[in-house]
DNA sequence: TTGTAGGCGTTATCAA
DNA sequence: TTGATAACGCCTACAA
């Protein structure tokens, strides 16, 4: 690779020359200017961003680290953020932390050591040393923290607007999933839910699911019919989940949505894809990877943001795991 | 954050013992790498790797490069390729190609400028100048190019079961999606497919579909219909033209399997959560990743590799839109 | 308008 | 066994 002063050499100027054209700071004449433009030119050279980082102790390099990028909620997610970076020519560091807070501090070790400006990350721990700590800026993404800047959806109503059209479209014994107690979001949702149930005095129950996985969802939705056989509407955890409620559902030879009413929760593509396909609370995953994106670059570039906590809209999607209603 | 010089200083030593107990390299006496050691935890000190890159020209970096991590098929992949590099301490520098040249071009020169010492990538074409030209090592994955490294399903062989089954549980009016053009391994596919069709004598047709999006799927379904009424067997180019086939058949009323047989191709997390579940030829994504990032590793390594062009079986999955035969 | 030189944090060479 | 020091490629005073 061609370096600085291959350039300076090829046009015959210093590279203090070179790299103000480069940087188009300082004084040049129009002249020299295209001597070496022309010489960059010829020798193909882009500079070297490990040593510019290196210099100015900062890169374009910003960390994002999600749970699981197997986890189809993510790619949504990651591919906002991508595209807002990639637009103000940032690159990212990717890594998956499978919610383990000792990959999750591996990971915030080796960007700050790689000279990393932000990083984006979806933590269950927002307050935890490793962030508190960091010297440059986070912004937490699909998760909340008071002090610390953050892009997340509004949870608590995504609940609220579930358990209000299960009620309405006419569930009389709805059973609640409470989602992993250590995710934030999924507890914010929950707890909307249960608010609306309570106000409306109609009998309600909750069970638990530990995780998001596939496999995880596949049995907790058999021990929800197991304990529940009379549900008549469900509000899972997300839309996972909600497809393995549908599945178990349709194995028993429930009438769904008749007999059965299911609510999801993430908009996942794959709910307009399952058959029939799923009601759910969308969560528009991709623009919130783009805003916290935003608001990164908006602090990385001016040092604050107007705004620190961007709290997205969710809506409810009606298809065909709840009856009709206009 | 403290650099090499804090850690001398505070040890009483210079910075060249520092740097050798780091890298363990060279002779250090005990005692004194026992201050050192002692001085770099209380200071919390960990190298910059920047700095490191800088001097070694190599980093600990390796770029990936994929289509669109929002498609489904490829978040497993990057997970393997994730997995086995994190297990040799290296680390992703992310990038979604779209398929777009010019992006594709933009990241591999990035990677370039930040030292990475390998890249992975799912490119149209691997005998590209941007790859040809490269002085790191390449490993292609899910693509093939035979004077380059690559990872990649037999894909023929995968056309090959598939229309092998669909005519073995009775399709006598096949129709083949050829999946898009420029799409290597969506060809091979096809090639497969219509090789056995060919052989078998039955009547077939063939149909294009020019992308892999939700959307482009829809839309080729419908026409699929609209121009083949009678088929009773599908081999479509993917998961997700199969999900859109499937349920552009559920809604014309037709009987699956019953009627019209459905094949895929990838067997994404999605195939077995549909309805009905989808029969498919699955690929093995994760391990294709993993062999991926083990190969590169082999190669910057040991400068070469034993097996360059790694080929991964494929297996037809039986599920429920394919008639059982026993 | 241009060039010289020092320094960013490491590592490796060489001498002590 | 240890320490000075040059070098990696770039940028920015400062001097000319």
């Amino acid at each position: 690779m061609a370096t600085i002063k291959d350039v300076a050499n090829h046009a015959g100027v210093s590279v203090a020359t070179v790299s103000r054209v480069i940087n188009d700071t300082g004084y040049v004449h129009e002249n020299t200017r295209q001597k070496v433009d022309e010489a960059i030119r010829q020798l193909n050279y882009s500079p070297n961003e490990v040593a510019r980082s290196l210099f100015k102790r900062k890169s374009k390099l910003i960390g994002l680290l999600l749970p699981d990028i197997t986890n189809p909620y993510f790619p949504e997610l990651a591919r906002g953020v991508e595209d807002r970076m990639q637009e103000s020519s940032y690159r990212l560091i990717f890594g998956n932390s499978d919610e383990d807070e000792h990959k999750e501090r591996d990971y915030i070790q080796t960007f700050v050591q790689n000279n990393v400006v932000g990083v984006i990350s979806s933590t269950n721990d927002p307050n935890a040393d490793t962030y508190m700590k960091l010297k440059i800026p986070v912004v937490f993404l699909d998760r909340t923290s008071n002090d610390m800047p953050s892009v997340y959806a509004d949870g608590r109503e995504g609940g609220r607007i579930a358990a209000q059209q299960i009620l309405a479209r006419g569930s009389r014994n709805v059973t609640i999933q409470q989602g992993p107690k250590h995710v934030r979001p999924a507890q914010d949702r929950y707890q909307g839910a249960l608010e609306i149930l309570e106000q409306s005095g109609t009998p309600y129950q909750v069970v638990q699911t530990s995780s998001f996985s596939y496999e995880q969802a596949g049995v907790s939705a058999k021990e929800l019919f197991q304990k529940y056989p009379d549900t008549d509407g469900v509000i899972a955890s997300n839309d996972i989940a909600a497809v393995a409620v549908l599945h178990e559902a349709l194995r028993l030879g429930r009438q769904v949505p008749d007999e059965l009413q299911i609510i999801g929760f993430d908009d996942i593509p794959l709910s307009s894809l399952v058959y029939p396909t799923l009601s759910t609370i969308h969560q528009p995953a991709y623009e919130m990877g783009r805003e916290a994106a935003g608001l990164l670059i908006e602090i990385m570039e001016n040092g604050y943001a107007l705004h620190n906590n961007i709290q997205m809209p969710v809506s409810f999607i009606q298809r065909d795991t709840t009856r009709k209603v206009d």
